[in-house]
DNA sequence: GTGGTCTAGACCACC
DNA sequence: GTGGTCTAGACCACG
C-alpha cells in the first residue's frame, strides 16, 4: 500500500492534480497494485489535510481514467492492467523528465552541472 | 533578450505565476540583466498570447519583490543586485532540483536510471 | 392500507422527504387512520427500492412531529387527532396549489387553460 | 426580460434546479426571448441571494442544453428556435400538469375540488 | 462506516 | 465588469 503520509503540497498546481499524479507515481512505482483498496475520501483527506472533495475530485477523474472502481458504501478498489501501468508510466516518466530539463535550461545549467545537481538532491531527498 | 516565444504554458498553476518563474530563471540564466527593460505588457501578453492582464499581474509581483521598477508611462526596468540574483538563484534551483529528484523517486527510479533519463532528454529538448 | 407500490421518486428533493409527504398526503386522503400500524422499515424499504435509513429518517421525522409512536421491537403507530390532521391539510393542501398555480401562471398559462389541463391529465393518472 | 424578482425558492429541490425551471418557465411565456441576455453571475446570485455557484450551475445545464451561449467577459445570451421553446413547453407543461394531479389525487381530492382549488388559488396568487 | 451532490466563497483569466 | 475553476463544508443515500 501507498503511504499517503510522504505527500507533500508543492507548487501552485491544484491540489487534486498533485493527489492524482502522487497516485498515479505510486502505480508506476509499483507501490500501488491492481485489486488494492485507496483509503477512503475522509481519511485520505484527514491525512493530507484537505477537504474531501478535493480528494473526490482526483479519485473522480481516476475512475474516468478506469484506474479505479468506485461503489456506494465500499472504498474505492484499483483496476490495473499491465497496458495501462505501462501507458501511464510512459505518459507521465517523459512529461516529469522533460519538465526538469526545460526548467534547469532556462536556467543556463550545463547537462554536467545539471546531472551533479540531481545527484546531489538524490541523496538529500529522505526516501520514499 | 529573453526568448518569450519558447515559453510554454503547460502544469495546471496559474499563468501569471508561470510568467513570474519563466523571467526569473531567466535572471539566473543572466539573460536578464541589471538596467534592462523588460517588454511592456501589451506586447508581452501578444507573445505569449494571454491577456494582459495577467501578464500585469505578474509585473506587479515583481515590482513588490522590488526586481523591477515601472515607471509611469515608461517599460519596466530590471534592478537586479548581486545578492538578489543569488536569493533567487538558491531559491529556484533548490525548488526544481529537490522537485524533480523527489517526482523521479516516487515512480521508482534508482538514481543511475535517473541521470540517463536527464542526458536523454537534455538533447531532445530544444534551446532556449 | 396505503398503496405504497405506487409511490415514485421523481423531483431533486430528498427521498425521505418525499417519503414523508408520501405519508402525509395518505393522512389527508384518510387512507392512513389513526391507530393503524405503517409497514416496518424493511418492508417499506424494499417496497421502494430504497434504503432502510432512508425510510428511518422519514419516521424520525414523523416522530418528531408526534405523528407516529415508535416501541421498541415493534412497528410504528399512527397517533392522529382531528385538529393534527386538519392542520396537515391545510398546510399541504395550501402549498400544492400554491406551488401549482404558481408554476403555471408562470408559463403563461390562462385560467381557463390552466382548468383543461389539470382535467385533462386527471384521467391520464392512474389512480392511486 | 424577465423579473428574477419573482423568484421564490419553495421546495426541497436543488437551487440550481428552481432557477433552470424558472428560467424555462419564462421561455415558455415567451416573457425571454431568443437573442437577449440573461443577468450575470453576480447580479442574479445577489438578487436571489444565493451563491454566484449555484447560479452558474443552472447556467452551464443551460448551455449544456443549448439553450444559452457563454463567452468569456460577456453576458450569456439565449439561443432560442422555435422547436426549442415548443419542445420546452411539452416537457415542462407535461411535468407539471402531472405532478400537480397526481399530489391532488394522493390527498383524495376530487376532480371537481382539484378544479375548484386550482380557480380559488389562481386569484390569491399575486400576479407574475 | 462508504461514495455522491449541493451550496458557498475565493481566485483566475478574459473583455 | 464577465464567465470558469478550485477548495471547503454540510448533507444525502447506501452497506
Amino acid at each position: 500500500m501507498i503511504s499517503f503520509e510522504e505527500f507533500i503540497m508543492q507548487d501552485g498546481s491544484p491540489i487534486y492534480q498533485q493527489i492524482l499524479l502522487f497516485i498515479k507515481r505510486g502505480i508506476i512505482a509499483g507501490i500501488i497494485k491492481d485489486g488494492e483498496e485507496l483509503p477512503s475520501r475522509r481519511v485520505l483527506s484527514a491525512l493530507l489535510g484537505v477537504n474531501p472533495n478535493t480528494v473526490q475530485k482526483a479519485y473522480r477523474l481516476l475512475e474516468e481514467e478506469k484506474l479505479i472502481q468506485s461503489l456506494q458504501g465500499s472504498r474505492s478498489t484499483m483496476v490495473l492492467t499491465e497496458e495501462k501501468v505501462r501507458s501511464i508510466r510512459e505518459e507521465l516518466l517523459e512529461e516529469d523528465a522533460r519538465s526538469a530539463v526545460q526548467k534547469l535550461k532556462q536556467m543556463g545549467i550545463s547537462r554536467e552541472e545539471a546531472v551533479e545537481l540531481i545527484e546531489r538532491y538524490w541523496d538529500k531527498e529522505s526516501n520514499l
